[in-house]
DNA sequence: TTGAAAGCGCTAACAT
DNA sequence: ATGTTAGCGCTTTCAA
């Protein structure tokens, strides 16, 4: 491997002024640095970062843990984020726990090859802040020293007001992940939504924990039926697309025989069909102001995303019933 | 920050001794080892893995670049790569160029922060390899020193025998970026097809480059009804969706109007409406490969994926025609 | 079984 | 404008 030793050789100067000419500190002459320069590219040179951000404590890039890139909510965090970073000529490395791997080394292991850490949508921030411990960090719908979260309640508040207008008395919401922030935001603002609107007839039930997947939503096909609602909110739309596909699989039809909402607005919502009904956010938006937040540790920023309820095809009136439901 | 020095006064033991507990060396006394660990996790010790990888020459990670993370293919192979080299104690860097920042510097940062990379169907591999020199690389679809590649020209085959047998005689070929090496595979095993089957009076129609995104497929749409196939090979599975809603809105449907088969076969074939007829591999084992190939350097492992043609809802027997096409 | 010491390749004072 | 020097925190010979 050639170093920044053989490029002083060769140039016949000191280790010192390469590194200052290739940093292009004004603090060398420009003859100088042009010979620097062409000697380092003649012999192929390229910096051992390692070694860089070993003596200067910096690396020049930001890690983001995930826990399923497979899931287009991450995916598109991601490059939301190394669009920021990219902007400030900053790496972003990805890491994906899927869920089970042993995340805290994983975790560990990343921390220490950057310069700060994002966590998507942390199950357990208390662990993963104290593995991370002094190293700049930033949280994505979590509760955190410095957290970017999406405006569930309002999403929530969207997603009934719509479902309540075409006539929706009975609606279940199935659950995501116990350790979750989302699904416990989600539970509190549907408490709120059901005793506001109670006086209406509204009826809330809620289902879960079921797993953040398509499986997860297949899953919940089963107590979804039980429950004899004409709605369900979901806790997200992979889980939509799963219970979806569980339910005609019981010949029971979305949206004619029960209405579906889904979180998060991912790409996949308008792709699928029906296409989604989803109380969304600009996720790449969130991935930015997240990357930003962390470089720049700007504290005025808005860390709020808003949430805007998309209509497609997954929602409708119910069905008119004999007398039947509770 | 807490070092090894302070550990290693702590426990009143050298630095070299406590590297060694650390590293569950056999030439540690047990009571020594004992006693290190739990000074170390008291002092709440985190080695700098920068100075240990500057100072040992590796890094225990691997890196994955892909061009875009919002791609379901690249986003599985991530999963099967992550999977793989958890096996071996071994974390994962993902970076995304996204098709277009300086995909150069990324990956030289990335080259020198691990001990090896994987490039996923990357569009300049003589310049990647260039950036990456003498560090341990594979590639995935594409020529290399060291290759894993799906079966492309047996899915080619496939998805035209499934065609022909429907009673498809024109068909197009709704091509991908002209740099990648998966399109020229393709558009081979397309000209072998259609020389092979000239005498059945196939005829195959070639078009693009196009974007490999849903854009992409859009953007076809004109171009593909310009043609007059009765069928539509395209290049990956998001394409197809972009065509499929783009020909919609030109009164096309598919499969009734115009039959659809793609490549790729990522998880989103089989959600979306229609469900794609696609041609695809098992992306999590094609990761796997990769970085099993990459971490043991085993030159014997099959390297070539199978592909396999799945038969969905986007593909049926043409239109009966009065005497139209040609 | 343990310690002393020499760097890995680089940057940043501090000199000149 | 350039060079000298002292490490960043760790692993690993080489000795003891």
């Amino acid at each position: 491997m050639v170093t920044i030793h053989d490029v002083a050789r060769t140039a016949g100067v000191s280790t010192a002024t390469v590194s200052r000419a290739l940093a292009n500190s004004p603090r060398v002459a420009e003859a100088t640095r042009e010979r620097v320069a062409s000697v380092a590219s003649s012999l192929g040179y390229s910096p051992n970062v390692l070694a860089a951000a070993l003596r200067a404590g910096r690396t020049g890039a930001i890690g983001l843990l995930v826990s399923d890139l497979s899931n287009p909510f991450f995916a598109t965090i991601a490059q939301g984020v190394s669009e920021a970073a990219e902007q400030h000529e900053l790496g972003v490395f990805v890491v994906d726990s899927r869920e089970k791997a042993d995340e805290g080394s994983l975790l560990r292991r990343l921390v220490r090859q950057t310069d700060g850490v994002i966590l998507a949508a942390p199950r357990d921030v208390e662990a993963d802040l104290r593995v991370i411990g002094s190293a700049p960090a930033v949280v994505i719908n979590q509760e955190g020293p410095r957290a970017v979260v999406t405006d569930v309640a309002d999403g929530v508040r969207q997603a009934m007001k719509h479902l309540v207008e075409l006539g929706h008395r009975r609606i279940a919401y199935l659950g995501g992940p116990a350790s979750s922030w989302g699904d416990a935001k989600r539970r509190e603002a549907l408490a709120v939504e059901s005793a506001s609107r109670a006086a209406d007839g509204l009826r809330v039930i809620t289902l879960g924990a079921f797993a953040p997947s398509a499986e997860g939503g297949e899953a919940a096909a089963e107590a979804v039926e039980a429950t004899a609602a004409t709605a369900v909110l979901t806790y997200n739309d992979i889980v939509a697309v799963g219970l979806i596909r569980a339910l005609r699989l019981r010949g029971i039809v979305v949206p004619d025989d029960v209405s579906v909402v889904s979180f998060d607005g991912t790409f996949l919502a308008p792709l699928v069909t029906p296409a989604l009904t989803s109380a969304g956010t600009d996720l790449r938006a969130l991935g930015r102001a997240a990357a930003n937040h962390l470089i720049t540790a700007d504290e005025r920023a808005s860390h709020v995303q808003p949430v805007t309820l998309k209509v497609r095809e997954s929602t409708a009136p119910p069905r008119p019933r004999s007398s039947a439901g509770a």
